[in-house]
DNA sequence: TTTCATGTGTAATACCCATTACACCACTTC
DNA sequence: GAAGTGGTGTAATGGGTATTACACATGAAA
């Protein structure tokens, strides 16, 4: 019981890392700065120094510390129905769920802020969260193609499609917080339905 | 003659402008200082503070200035056939060059920077761009309802998805710059289709 | 040509903040 | 309890930049 559990060095590290996170998504990443940080988390801007090098390391750490993919809401999903349209009516209100809510959107405004000095950094992100959920999506559309279902597309069209729907959503929210209407839970059914009869899945 | 057919001080003001778009669109507002600004566009700091009363004005002027609705795609899209499977087509492509061009993409992502620090500023951009747009395409799917055209979802639902699309694909862009893969034109086709299907429209 | 008004360019001002340097404290280990 | 290691807090340092002040230029009017 030596090594990880935790030093305090540990807790502060967390505590920074929480604090950042919250200022970042407050203010942004440029308007934010360490002494704020160093205010809410406690410890000292020596500590921030050791344990992220500088500013645009602790951004690092905070970013991807609090990135997730979406895989694991394709899994549950197909793991209660093996019916395309059980799974997918199911998948859009977790993938809705999950992108919409505001940590996602606020960290998703910092690291576009962030792509247009630092190109590399954002697509670190999207390789973190869409990326991968785009890849376990489209396997899912090819097993069920290699299943023998019909389809009136190929997989990577249905992926791409199903997808942008849901960081269309995500992309309208980042800019408008709030004050665009949003599909009711009906209306997403309604959508979902849509995709399905368009997909020939149904 | 005599009024806005450019004292000098029109000029400036143009160049200013497109100096300042060039360099918020390559190196993010934050970053940008109007000491650059001046450089490339010649005239002053005085002359800036003039004009815009300082940096958030200009940003303000530069980003309200070169927004553009897509209202305009839409009517030519229909004017072009009544056909709702051939105007969507020829929207889709338009749509697609319009939201992706390089100049919107970089635009998009100084506003969402600046969002995070200024909602409403990003608010009146949205009203600006999309949600006008928005607001055609409602109107036309209301129209070809009224024209006795079934389909199977209501009009908004199809707004929203038609053009959650054309978002998504946005963010994709305004994250990745690029890295990710783009539908090729018939991709593109293949996915308006499905949408065709799924709404009842084919 | 002189005078005035309106732009323009330059050179402060004043503040802010990332980063570093240094001196102190707290625990562990002998 | 003395010595040492690792963490902390404070106080520079240094560079940068929005904003302002002021002196110059330039064109129109007198």
């Amino acid at each position: 019981m030596a090594e990880y559990e935790c030093g305090r060095l540990e807790k502060r590290r967390d505590a920074i890392i929480a604090a950042a996170r919250d200022l970042f998504i407050e203010n942004g990443y440029e308007r934010t700065t360490l002494g704020q940080v160093v205010e809410r988390s406690g410890g000292s801007l020596a500590t921030i120094y050791k344990l992220f090098e500088n500013k645009d390391g602790l951004l690092s750490a905070v970013v991807f510390e609090s990135a997730a993919s979406s895989e694991l809401l394709i899994k549950k999903a197909v793991a209660g129905s093996s019916d395309p349209a059980t799974v997918l009516h199911r998948l859009a209100r977790d993938l809705r769920d999950s992108f919409l809510s505001n940590d996602v959107l606020a960290l998703v405004r910092v690291v576009i802020a962030r792509s247009v000095s630092d190109v590399d950094f954002a697509r670190r992100f999207y390789e973190k969260t869409a990326s991968s959920t785009r890849t376990s999506l489209l396997d899912l559309f090819e097993h069920w193609q290699r299943e023998g279902r019909t389809m009136s597309a190929t997989p990577f069209v249905l992926t791409e499609t199903f997808l942008s729907m849901f960081l269309g959503d995500t992309h309208k929210e980042a800019i408008t917080h709030g004050a665009a209407p949003q599909l009711s839970p009906e209306e997403l059914d309604a959508r979902t339905d849509l995709f399905l009869r368009g997909a020939g899945l149904l």
